[in-house]
DNA sequence: GTATCTATTGTTAGGGT
DNA sequence: TACCCTAACAATAGATA
């Protein structure tokens, strides 16, 4: 029931640092969805944790045209990169 | 006052979608930024426009260990290009 | 074009299962 | 362990300046 406000500092329980950042991470992604999808927006998201890759990565599109072209194809292109390094994090538990 | 539940498409008004665009742009950085925070987590969020780019980039820090370092410190090295390329879209309105 | 206000929707921490 | 519930907090759409 969120009693008090959450202290902007590092949850030193690991349990509930787990439980947050899945939480938070689903509702960031969300987020970004929603910015990418209401305001015809191009949005990156990489997330990981120190201990596990726990990456996210979200783009909208690469966008053939506009000053963010460069930036946003390197972006696009390293996503399977991202995405393997996600995935063989799966079996590590520390980095 | 939020009438109704917002359609989950993208906003065809200029004016709307600009203001919008601003409010969830800081919204979600400050979401990144908590998440990187409370979580421990590196979180690299870059946003962008089809129109004028209003990159956003935050990357918590960059991790000296663990498997996401390399391309932690990839992202973490472009963050002045991107920068760039962000402070010079301002006279830009098209791309 | 940006800033502020606030009703309303949306997110989520803690607890239960 | 992960999922479901719900009170409480947070974000924000639309209005206004």
């Amino acid at each position: 029931m969120v009693r008090g406000k959450v202290e902007m500092k590092r949850i030193e329980n690991a349990s509930s640092r787990q439980v947050t950042f899945s939480k938070r991470k689903n509702g960031l992604q969300k987020k970004a969805c929603e910015l990418s999808v209401l305001c015809d927006a191009e949005v990156a998201l990489i997330i990981f944790s120190q201990k596990a890759i726990k990456g996210i990565f979200t783009l909208s599109r690469p966008e053939p045209k506009g000053p963010g072209r460069e930036i946003g194809l390197r972006i696009y292109r390293a996503q399977p990169e991202i995405e393997l390094l996600t995935t063989r994090s799966k079996g590590i538990s520390n980095g």
